[in-house]
DNA sequence: TTAGGGTTAG
């Protein structure tokens, strides 16, 4: 079927699309993401390619892939598929490495049909596609989530006795675990002859960022087991799994194991650290983590910089967020988008709304293109302050510029209609974001679940509630208590306990807030002694602190 | 082919 695909699409018009050659200051070629230095090195690369070009003798054809290959190593895509069409427009025939890189400029340009059509021209010219061509194009695959097309692919391709390496074994498997699938991932794994590190790395990764730890630290085992040595990435991978789950000094248990087996941290590992301990509020351990990187002479990236930052406003602490941001650009190093989402947020969360938007006003001045999480931050600081109006507006500005309202943007403005009692408004949001092929997920249902409460709406609540079981999605412990709050504001109390049981005993557990919930609603009824024994069970459970 | 920072709910 892919072959067929392919062959429908013909190369030419799909080249023709790209501009031949265009002069170096259209905006296409120069984007600011890259250095002067980046630039006038591609400069250099596209003169002695012309060069090359118009020699009386055509040059041998491996000189033109060496310069190709550099401009696609530095993500010149455009360029290089320009460059490619120009040799053909010449005449010259390009060979087996000429097209992959083509191939592989299309597949990241987003241009899939393109590149299956450069393959049918492979296969037409009686070219053996060799891994690299094939690995590309699953990599396509992968990379815009169509997996199972890869693997069918791949099924195909080793039923034709093509070949295949470690690299596309590596690609599948990062593709099924990117798409939720880890349980398949393994299963692929698990018939590969020769099993690398980083196929361990992927699925490690992907069992922790499934909470399975154990599962995780199991296949550690194995490879050290099995003699296949972990590497800086499998280190940093623990560390950043067992940070996730809670574990931090876990984490710092194999920050000494790789030192001591001589596995020298690097910035992703240091990095995931300081990341960590400022979640923690551990603003102080943080900050001496980045002092040990410095001193072992592993520079501090944006990231480093930029978790700081947010680590020093969630603890409310501006000034010092303040000067970490100036440290870092004295530094050389330079803010990124993210780093002034974080900034703003921050503000916002310690009141400074007006500073917030002063801050989303500069980055213009400053060449930052605030995106989809930018607006959304301060479309819901706005909402949540009371400046409704003004949230509307950047709702309206962000798709002026292209910035497309995401799940969130959405359940932030649908909470603000339902907290501002314009539940029928909220309702008809939610279809709107639905018309807009964006997917509700569990925050906008225990949103609209409790705006229908609040707006006396139980029986509505339940249903929704009821139809969220049916579907099989699994309502979270927010969904539960704002089902138990809906029943105990109704009087409903019974219901409330019984809905209580069922949520704990589906494994979901109560927080203080579910218990506060429950607890009130009982002393309002003076049922003093039950509301004890959620107390005393509350306590019990050391909730109370 | 693998690893790190930012946005929504009770």
């Amino acid at each position: 079927m892919w072959l067929s695909r392919s062959v429908r699409v013909s190369l030419l018009p799909s080249i023709a699309k790209f501009p031949p050659f265009l002069p170096m200051h259209n905006s296409l070629f120069c984007s600011h993401s890259h250095s002067h230095s980046q630039t006038s090195l591609h400069d250099e690369a596209i003169l002695q390619f012309n060069r090359l070009l118009h020699k009386r003798h055509v040059p041998p054809i491996f000189e033109f892939g060496k310069i190709l290959g550099f401009l696609v190593r530095m993500k010149r895509y455009p360029i290089a598929i320009s460059l490619i069409k120009q040799m053909e427009l010449k005449g010259i025939h390009t060979d087996l490495v000429n097209l992959s890189l083509l191939m592989n400029c299309f597949c990241r340009l987003d241009k899939l049909a393109f590149a299956f059509s450069v393959f049918a021209k492979i296969l037409k010219r009686g070219y053996h596609p060799n891994a690299i061509t094939l690995n590309t194009l699953m990599r396509g695959l992968c990379d815009k989530g169509e997996v199972k097309e890869a693997l069918n692919l791949h099924d195909k391709v080793v039923a034709l006795g093509f070949p295949l390496s470690q690299f596309t074994y590596g690609t599948l498997i990062n593709g099924l675990c990117k798409i939720g699938e880890t349980e398949a991932a393994i299963k692929l794994f698990r018939t590969v002859q020769r099993r690398s590190t980083v196929m361990y790395n992927i699925i490690i990764d992907s069992l922790f960022k499934e909470k399975q730890p154990k599962e995780a630290y199991d296949l550690y085992s194995e490879m050290v087991i099995k003699g296949i040595s972990p590497d800086v990435v499998t280190y940093n991978t623990l560390i950043y799994g067992f940070c996730l789950v809670g574990q931090v000094e876990v984490a710092f248990g194999f920050l000494n194991e790789m030192l001591s087996n001589s596995i020298r941290p690097n910035v992703y590992t240091y990095t995931i650290l300081i990341d960590a301990l400022c979640k923690e509020r551990k603003l102080g351990e943080a900050k001496n983590v980045l002092g040990v990187m410095v001193k072992a002479h592993v520079k501090p990236n944006v990231v480093s910089f930029s978790a700081l930052i947010d680590g020093y406003y969630v603890v409310n602490k501006v000034k010092n967020a303040k000067q970490v941001f100036s440290a870092m650009t004295h530094m050389g190093v330079s803010p990124s988008v993210c780093t002034y989402n974080i900034m703003i947020n921050g503000l916002i969360r310690n009141k400074r709304v007006d500073e917030a938007i002063n801050l989303f006003r500069k980055m213009h001045n400053r060449n930052m293109v605030p995106n989809t999480v930018t607006y959304s931050i301060l479309i819901d600081g706005l909402c949540k302050t009371g400046r409704i109006c003004h949230a509307w507006d950047l709702f309206d500005e962000m798709h002026g510029r292209n910035q497309q309202a995401n799940v969130i943007t959405y359940s932030s403005l649908i909470d603000c209609l339902c907290k501002n009692h314009h539940l029928d408004k909220a309702i008809e949001l939610l279809k709107k974001m639905t018309e807009n092929e964006i997917q509700p997920n569990m925050y906008t249902m225990n949103i609209l679940i409790d705006g229908m409460c609040r707006a006396g709406r139980l029986k509505n609540a339940q249903e929704i509630f009821q139809d969220l079981l049916n579907k099989g999605h699994n309502p979270n412990l927010h969904t539960y208590t704002v089902m138990i709050n809906g029943l105990c504001r109704e009087g409903l109390l019974d219901e409330a306990l019984t809905l209580w049981s069922k949520m704990e005993e589906s494994g979901c557990l109560s927080d203080v807030i579910t218990f506060e919930i429950i607890i009130s609603a009982l002393f309002k009824k003076d049922k003093i002694e039950k509301a004890e024994k959620f107390l005393h069970e509350m306590i019990y459970r050391e909730l109370l602190k």
